[in-house]
DNA sequence: AAGATTCTCAACCGCGGCACA
DNA sequence: GTGTGCCGCGGTTGAGAATCT
């Protein structure tokens, strides 16, 4: 079949969103919803085509996105998550509540992908050192953080291309402080990579990102189904192990339930999700039975 | 100080799946 | 059953910032 193209080419604006375009997305959105995607920007106004809109407002303008370096938490559920289903990056997101399989994406290719890799090596080889092999990157330092930081306050990271182009407005993006966000992102700046850390940068995380990490990837047969955050990033212990969530959950798309067993056996990774590898269990799931509890979990 | 290199992340592209006529 | 259109996903790109030499 021949595939229209998805928008007329001609006359479309590409490239970065302008603050204007932003907001007449978002009072757009916000006053009649996104039903079609495709007449959107006619009906909008807007000189972009329905995916880019999409993708805009998914990726960057939803209210509820999450902004600011991920957490260690969050960082193990991405790779647990994608020990279980490989690069399905969406379903992965819906596991973490506000946040974007693209931000995902990006995250998983920056820098979790090379420590995953690290750490499996260092797990292959961990006859004789508990430490993580040097990384051939250079260590990008902790101000790098601090740029990272105003992004993921609701700035544009960079200037838009064009000029005159401003940052979405402030009142659209949920405000974070940078306190309220992790600083494993920064720590693992090549921190849990590289040996040549600045010793009274944040030496402590990364001492426990190595030993964390190593743990982690390591775990295959632990049967713990507690994972062993160190105490302190636990914070207020509000954590939800959106793990916990992703098993208990009923089945969304490719995540459900016995496609979810079968991949976390054939990645042997039952030691998270040991009791519910069983067909019972998922069977009870997705019968209902097991709506009660199903209640009681966070919201996604 | 300047050029080179590396890293980050927003955005684009193409494809597959699904719904509907 | 088939064709068409739309949506969403995953891979990739490229500009700009940060860092290194």
């Amino acid at each position: 079949m021949v595939r229209a193209p998805c928008c007329e080419k001609m006359g479309l604006k590409k490239g970065p969103w302008s603050g204007e375009e932003d907001q007449i997305l978002v009072n757009y959105i916000h006053l009649h919803g996104h039903g079609n995607w495709r007449a959107l920007p006619k009906l909008a106004g807007l000189l972009r085509c329905g995916k880019s809109c999409r993708l805009r407002w998914t990726n960057y303008l939803r209210p509820d996105i999450k902004r600011g370096n991920f957490s260690l938490q969050e960082e193990h559920t991405i790779l647990e998550l994608h020990n279980l289903l490989g690069n399905r990056w969406s379903t992965i997101a819906a596991k973490l509540p506000g946040r974007t399989d693209n931000e995902i994406k990006n995250v998983w290719h920056t820098h979790l992908k090379k420590r995953a890799a690290a750490n499996h090596d260092d797990s292959n080889n961990n006859n004789n050192h508990q430490q993580q092999q040097p990384t051939t990157k250079k260590r990008r330092s902790a101000s790098k953080k601090s740029k990272t930081a105003s992004v993921k306050d609701g700035q544009q990271t960079k200037p838009p291309a064009a000029a005159g182009v401003a940052p979405p407005p402030a009142s659209l993006l949920r405000q974070y402080s940078s306190d309220d966000v992790s600083s494993l992102t920064t720590g693992d700046n090549g921190g849990a990579q590289s040996n040549d850390a600045k010793p009274d940068d944040f030496s402590s995380t990364e001492e426990m990102d190595e030993s964390f990490w190593s743990e982690v990837l390591s775990a295959d047969s632990s049967t713990s189904t507690d994972h062993d955050f160190p105490a302190a990033e636990l914070g207020s212990g509000l954590y939800d192990d959106p793990l916990a969530s992703f098993v208990s959950s009923e089945g969304d798309g490719p995540g459900s339930g016995e496609e979810a067993a079968a991949a976390a056996a054939a990645a042997g990774l039952a030691h998270s999700i040991v009791d519910y590898t069983s067909m019972d269990f998922w069977y009870n799931l997705l019968t209902g039975d097991n709506n009660k509890e199903l209640s009681e979990l966070p919201p996604i």
